[in-house]
DNA sequence: GGGTTTTTCCGCCACC
DNA sequence: CTGGTGGCGGAAAAAC
């Protein structure tokens, strides 16, 4: 089975988490699983110490030629995703991809695969705090920032720090299989597969505005009582307010509109409900205020891109 | 899944 | 004149 190495870049400045990920997956020994396994170096633009978040340093002796000998190159945030990879970087990455090696980046590393060129025309994802950002510099990659990850092949690119442990395990489940793969995950206690994208994880407008306390009032009270059915009407005389000055402030304030935001409440109210308790789907819905389990179904699937029931097994996975 | 009915939401505007 | 209010109509979206 191919294994190989893999080689990780180390930044000045990086935060050790996504590195860790990596070292976790790939550089941990695994004696109990009959295949031989991948080996680790971690590389550095400039071999030595190289300072990491919380005034520590990571030394390695391994520079950019380890990186671009590499059989899987994983890059991980880069710590400023307005600067310019460097010449010599772009260099190593290009060389590895012209060798026939995987890249893949993790969280913002997408910035420094793009700004060497390796994105253009591909799909790729990068942490959605940055999707903005990565399309305006970067207007060439065909960006979808609702997913965790994205394999286009040889290239590889993945959300949020902690997605990078998602695609690191897919890595895995490419090169030995499902069986290996769910054991690395079971070992690391994370699941084996999530569906979904990172819409899931994108924090709801919940802007409460000081200088509208009426509006932060009625949403208090309907987030009090989400199971009942509510209207606009009702949120308006809640707030005191006609519905057409209701619709206004609530706008003003929360930039969203009363049954958007509503519906986005009773959609996390349901996560917690399907990923601990165990009510039929159906119930969740009533639970949470959906009137029609179809109506909770297609909510959820738009805010969540995947099902209330796959959701739900996700969270029960063993492997 | 498509069609019908109901509700939401927003521009317009008259009115404090 | 500024700044908020709220009824009306109809397009758009949601519910059924």
């Amino acid at each position: 089975m191919p294994s190989g190495t893999v080689a990780v870049l180390a930044y000045p400045g990086m935060s050790v988490f996504e590195t860790g990920i990596v070292t976790e997956v790939f550089g941990l020994p695994r004696p109990e699983l009959d295949v031989a396994w991948y080996r680790l170096t971690v590389c550095a633009e400039r071999p030595g110490p190289v300072p990491v978040v919380g005034g520590a340093a990571l030394t390695t002796p391994y520079g950019l030629d380890e990186l671009a000998g590499a059989d899987t190159v994983i890059v991980p945030g880069v710590s400023d995703v307005r600067a310019d990879p460097s010449p010599a970087l772009v260099d190593a990455l290009r060389r590895a991809h012209a060798r026939g090696a995987r890249i893949v980046s993790i969280c913002s590393g997408a910035f420094a695969l793009a700004g060497a060129g390796l994105l253009d025309g591909r799909p790729a994802t990068t942490h959605w705090r940055y999707a903005a950002t990565l399309r305006r510099r970067y207007p060439r990659v065909l960006l979808d920032p609702d997913v965790l990850y994205i394999d286009d092949g040889e290239i590889m690119t993945s959300a949020g720090s902690a997605a990078g442990l998602d695609l690191c395990i897919h890595l895995v489940r490419r090169d030995h299989g499902p069986a290996i793969a769910n054991a690395v995950a079971r070992r690391l206690v994370v699941a084996p597969h999530r569906d979904g994208g990172q819409a899931q994880f994108v924090e709801a407008p919940v802007a409460e505005d000081p200088h509208d306390d009426r509006i932060a009032a009625s949403m208090a009270w309907a987030l009090a009582h989400l199971a009942e059915p509510l209207t606009v009407a009702v949120l308006a005389r809640q707030a005191r307010m006609s519905t057409r000055s209701y619709l206004r402030h609530f706008a003003r304030c929360s930039g969203s509109t009363p049954i958007r935001w509503l519906t986005g409440q009773r959609v996390q109210a349901s996560l917690a409900l399907l990923a601990t308790g165990g009510a039929p789907v159906d119930e969740v819905a009533a639970r949470v205020g959906f009137e029609s389990p179809a109506t909770f179904r297609y909510h959820f699937g738009r805010a969540m891109h995947t099902s209330p029931s796959a959701y739900r097994r996700a969270f029960r996975a063993t492997g």
